[in-house]
DNA sequence: CGGTTAATTGAATGTAGTCAATGGTTGTGG
DNA sequence: CCACAACCATTGACTACATTCAATTAACCG
């Protein structure tokens, strides 16, 4: 668990790493940023809807939830950031944000001035790998679009347990079978776009499919089942050609 | 309505220049980018999720979808894109995807090599244009994503009239209040996650409410009231301190 | 051990989906 | 100019999924 800048810009590295090669000179240039380290408890809004910000925020543990709110107070939970993910790269290039970031658990963040970032973009191949987050996280949003749009109760928390599993597992945070996710049942409500009362019940019916989510761990005893159930299929988290990612990777229609 | 690529890359010349101001050298190095030109008819594939592309998609005239397909076939439209606009600018950085776009309209689009798109990016002021757009579709996405999770059917049709008018006007394609939307019922509910049957009684609730659309023509008698009724507020549109684009600005929470 | 938060369950309601049929429009060819 | 076909829009009746309200049980923390 990092609790250094430095150590919380490594995970980002491998992060980056993982979609675009970087020579040591620029892994150094990208370790050696600026960041200003901040614990915050569980449910802490980090920066709320319409703001300016000056800094982009990085998880060095915990977990953090980007959402936006309802007029009657609900929210919708869109992006879910592991340690090692910046949750808003986007604020580089664009100051203003639509919406709200949250700490789901208890966190570690590590605030990188803007200024700082944008000046690592002189070098080509980082804007390039930053740019590469960026739509990495755009793809994760549709596919997130998609499911609330057009899948149920089941099917949709099925497959955002796939998601969260093939994530932390290629990020060496747990297997994508057994890992921590530290949400209470509400927040995935709000991830999911269901009430808490309906999240639960549905949770009760992937119990009996061999799916357990409590104590904040996700234990999954068929993948293969999951996957099928959630119509999971890996591609657009864009880990390319690392066929080992699991799923059922159909090929389109012809 | 753009015919020829130089047309159609001047608009996206445009849409660029909204949010980063470029040289006139900047602007003709895009203007004179390879494109080749394809006239497609409504309801035509553009590409399919899961494949691969070796080139970029600007629409040049009437109307493209982002979407995903889900295992029985039915489809969830994640974005719309308007001529001028680049469908999938994220195919540069990223060339695979997850996602597929069809033409919703009969279109004129202009593909435009990866290759030349990524050697426009040597000038570090294009690269951070590209990148804000890539940024302002994810914005446009997470709303997306908020709003079909979160909002029942009436607010969540309105919230997309709203963001179509604002979307038009700002590129001079109509007036928000009155504009074209050259697409069917059935497509339409694809956007918003509802059967065509459940959007078309949303849509005679809507008339009720002086919310018109027929003949693909969008006709909004209220403004105001229909922000209000669909929550609409601009800033995730991404179009800066032009506070005459109305909605209200009401803003976050202290 | 008491207080608080989170999880679970039941019953009633409501919104959206499904199935099936009817109108309406548009475009084409006789 | 009319007849027909194709597609799109509209409506009704019924079903199903998810929400709401309310209460209870379990887990956690000081």
């Amino acid at each position: 668990m990092a609790v250094t800048a430095p150590e919380a810009l490594a995970l980002f590295v491998d992060r980056l790493v993982l979609r675009t090669p970087l020579t040591e000179a620029q892994k150094d240039r990208i370790t050696s940023l600026p960041g200003r380290i901040s614990k915050v408890p569980a449910c802490h809004d980090i920066i709320l809807p319409g703001q300016h910000t000056d800094q982009s925020c990085l998880v060095a543990s915990g977990l953090v939830g980007r959402f936006d709110t309802m007029a009657d107070g609900r929210r919708q939970i869109v992006a879910f950031y592991l340690p090692g993910e910046m949750c808003d790269l986007h604020s580089v290039p664009v100051p203003t944000s639509g919406w709200g970031l949250e700490a789901l658990a208890g966190s570690t963040l590590v605030f990188v001035p803007h200024a700082a970032l944008r000046e690592a973009t002189d070098d080509p191949i980082i804007a390039l790998a930053f740019w590469r987050d960026t739509v990495t996280d755009a793809s994760l949003l549709a596919k997130w679009a998609a499911n609330l749009g057009r899948k149920q109760a089941i099917p949709r928390v099925a497959h955002l347990f796939c998601e969260m599993g093939v994530r932390m597992e290629c990020r060496g945070l747990g297997e994508r079978t057994e890992y921590d996710l530290p949400v209470t049942q509400a927040q995935l409500a709000d991830a999911v776009g269901l009430t808490s009362v309906h999240l639960n019940r549905t949770l009760k019916a992937l119990r009996e499919q061999g799916v357990a989510f409590s104590g904040r761990k996700v234990r999954i005893a068929d993948w293969a089942r999951l996957t099928q159930l959630a119509e999971f299929d890996p591609v657009y988290l864009l880990l390319a050609e690392r066929g080992a990612v699991g799923g059922d990777s159909r090929r389109s229609r012809g």
